[in-house]
DNA sequence: GTCATAAGAG
DNA sequence: CTCTTATGAC
């Protein structure tokens, strides 16, 4: 079977809901991971997703801040994870479609000094990728892994407007470069989207809401991705595909984050 | 020449002025008096206006709250007004287009307690009544002038959904009608309303926002109006046209008041 | 710049 | 319910 999983940050999964079946409905998803919600999980636009298709529903929410969300086509079956955040934020989901596990991450940003003793933020995030990073090593490989989500890092040269610039911002400082690195190789990550668009092409997935045109300064990161583990990449045949929809970060009051896609066939 | 005068509390000019241009795109106004615009003069979208044959503008405006305009299709001079409002906040202004004078107003609401001595706000609107009426008095009644705007006070037994349980309620309380009704009689004022939409019609130009389907309720209320001094209603020749345009309040995020028109031709 | 929250007003 | 203001987050 073919599986396209979509993960997107929507800034308000109830402001946005109108872009979210807009987008959905001109694409051929099957999951779709949101993140921050920012609602509750009885606020969540349930009908609105089962209206286009989309009626099993995983929703972790919270009031006002962060929460995350997966809508799929098909059943699937919750799972419980680790607390990878130390504060109980509603930050992480799990399920299993077709076999494969999905998590869907929404990664602490980290505040803006980059200094673990400074800031409690910094120190949040990155203890977040320690604690999944610790956990990937210990997990059985051979079980089909599918990981997502705004990750809050944007790790290579390329995955920046300005290498130089961005080297001293949180989101792409070596200490944070070096926990992505360690995450990706703790579970044996392969992200298509390098695949899909090579290096030294630069690919984005986040432009700040303050460029007056995003389009014009570019000014963006490559936050969000869609990892594959070694068990689910084995178990594809034939070519996956990854995309980023950008052309969304252009409509009228859209989210910070455009969505990204990935499809294979299992 | 045929003069169109439309009064319109729009909650907020800058958030409306995409409904405010189809509406005046769809009826034939010559001058629109708007209350509640909530912004301050350099905030007010002059440009909009102009770009819909409205290039006249005069602007009393607050942060935040409160707040008068004009806008109009011809030249016209500003007049200064008595201080009516003892707080000195925007709800006041004066222009005159063809000979006629026009007062805007934004009366205030009042608050919830009709007692002049346990609420200020209460009191304040009485005095705000006073004063324009002890005006009136003393006013030159030879000249042609035009009241306008969201008075506050539903005068009539068919003026409000419910004339018995209105009568406890601010906007309708036996001594706000009393003081209504001074105003009236110090002005001689002529209430073109009433002759298009005869008594016991009901006629309302506001409703609450809390109602699920206003449509439904109907509880709604006449607090806006457009009134005529005696010196105008003799300019006149032929019909006074009064209309109240319902329809605009079933819009998406609407006002919770409707804009009323009066037309005639002086 | 664009979200959420909360208060205060209506 | 729907506006404003203000603050905080990103």
């Amino acid at each position: 079977m073919r599986l396209s999983v979509v993960s997107w940050n929507v800034n308000s999964v109830r402001l946005r809901m109108e872009q979210i079946a807009k987008f959905l409905n001109s694409i051929d998803a099957d999951v779709i991971c949101l993140q921050e919600i920012k609602c509750q999980e009885h606020e969540f636009p349930r009908q609105a997703f089962a209206d286009i298709g989309f009626p099993y529903i995983h929703i972790a929410g919270q009031k006002g801040w962060h929460g995350v969300a997966i809508a799929s086509r098909y059943p699937f079956e919750a799972n419980e994870l680790l607390p990878f955040c130390r504060r109980g934020e509603a930050r992480v989901q799990a399920i299993v479609v077709s076999g494969v596990e999905i998590w869907n991450f929404y990664i602490p940003a980290g505040g803006d000094v980059p200094d673990r003793a400074a800031n409690d933020k910094f120190d949040h995030k990155l203890e977040f990728y320690e604690r999944v990073s610790a956990h990937l090593k210990t997990r059985n490989k051979d079980h089909p892994l599918l990981i997502c989500g705004d990750l809050n890092i944007a790790p290579g040269e390329f995955d920046v407007w300005s290498h130089r610039q961005m080297l001293k911002i949180v989101s792409h400082t070596p200490q944070e470069i070096d926990a992505f690195g360690e995450f990706i190789t703790s579970g044996e990550l392969y992200d298509p989207f390098r695949d899909a668009y090579p290096v030294p092409e630069k690919i984005f997935t986040w432009w700040s809401y303050r460029a007056a045109d995003f389009r014009k300064s570019n000014r963006g990161l490559r936050l969000d991705h869609i990892l594959l583990n070694p068990a689910l990449k084995a178990r594809t045949t034939g070519d996956i595909t990854a995309k980023i929809h950008d052309w969304v970060r252009e409509w009228e009051r859209p989210s910070d984050h455009a969505p990204i896609q990935v499809e294979f066939t299992i």
